[in-house]
DNA sequence: CCCGTTGTCTACCAAATGGTAGAGAGACTG
DNA sequence: CAGTCTCTCTACCATTTGGTAGACAACGGG
């Protein structure tokens, strides 16, 4: 696939996960490109195509990342943090992308089914990996599966709720994204001690 | 103003909430109600307004329930379970509601400052509540509206993100709905521990 | 030099969308 | 009873959208 295709993989990425799937349209995509519409029905036949490739290119992407956390990072919390680390610089620099893994589960059609599929592995992995740890102490008992839902969220909802941080008058700058930072992980260090 | 006004605004509030704004069209609002698309158009004269009015009465009804939570319950944590406990209420009973408050965010425009306007007292109050408490030792010392942040995000996150629970595996019953909400709140209850 | 392949474009199209104009039914009021 | 006001409807309309058909240029291989 030569560079447009890819070119407008990244465009459809960038602005299915900041504009939202229906509010996007082929033209605007396209004509952020320089591009006519029918060249991105040539490289992907229609919108939906489109969708699914944008959902497989996040979804690769966020498990490569991820999956060199779970697997590098040493035991017990730090792996968490190591985690959290990877899943906050996706929402630093790639804020799109997030917001496409939302707009999926808003979605909830096949998409979410597919990307589901892809990312099941490495939920298998991290819930096992919160059961283990609960058997051995290093992290308060209860329901893997849950707990993960928790952190998800909450790391998730923090790294694209701009709204919400507007409301709440958080400024956005560096210095404070450290800050929310360090709270953030102060916070579900707390919530996952024994 | 009559009923279908009414009707119409419900509707509209539900199906923005759970498809999205742009993903609803007036036909679709109207064809729920066995009504013609011009009688939308004659309670509210555009789709923004529509759109603005559902925000109202979204925030309305959110701020009377938390208004009420926050006044009501006693000190410390007590009072955290409290906005919690509504907070879920809504995710079971009302989730399209808390749907619009996440697409009014990612919407981004007039729209979310005028929600933000609406629920900035409530969320000033609830910052200064945070701040008291971990004075008087009740809270984990920390910047107060970076943890709120945190626990809206937490909360909002696991009560709309349905995409994530299947992906989970969690399934969808009173009982697991049950086991969800004693993990969520032993999480924050953690988490904020001094 | 010709021919198939590849990639982008112009020219359309049918359907859907938000919105306008105005008719008509019913009810309330002078 | 006449007139006005309220509400819903039919009839359109301009624009946008996803998608089709096919022309045209570049190019590499026989």
């Amino acid at each position: 696939m030569a560079r447009t295709g890819d070119r407008i993989l990244d465009e459809a990425l960038a602005q299915f996960g900041t504009r939202g799937y229906e509010a996007t349209s082929l033209d605007a995509i396209a004509a952020a490109l320089g591009v006519r519409k029918q060249t991105v029905l040539y490289w992907y036949p229609s919108k939906q195509t489109l969708l699914d490739a944008a959902i497989a290119r996040g979804a690769e992407e966020l498990h490569l990342a991820l999956d060199a956390a779970l697997g590098g990072a040493g035991p017990g919390l730090d792996r968490v943090d190591a985690v959290m680390r990877v899943v906050f610089r996706f929402a630093v620099r790639r804020p799109e992308l997030l917001g496409l893994l939302r707009e999926v589960s808003r979605l909830g059609d096949t998409a979410a089914v597919d990307l589901g599929g892809r990312l099941q592995p490495l939920l298998d992995r991290a819930a096992s990996f919160l059961g283990e740890e609960m058997e051995a102490g290093t992290i308060r008992r209860g329901d893997a599966r849950l707990v993960l839902l928790l952190v998800y969220s909450a790391v998730l909802g923090v790294s694209t709720d701009l709204g919400a941080q507007r409301a709440l008058d958080i400024p956005a700058g560096v210095a404070s994204l450290a800050r929310l930072r360090r709270e953030l992980f102060a916070f579900v260090r707390a919530g996952l001690a024994p």
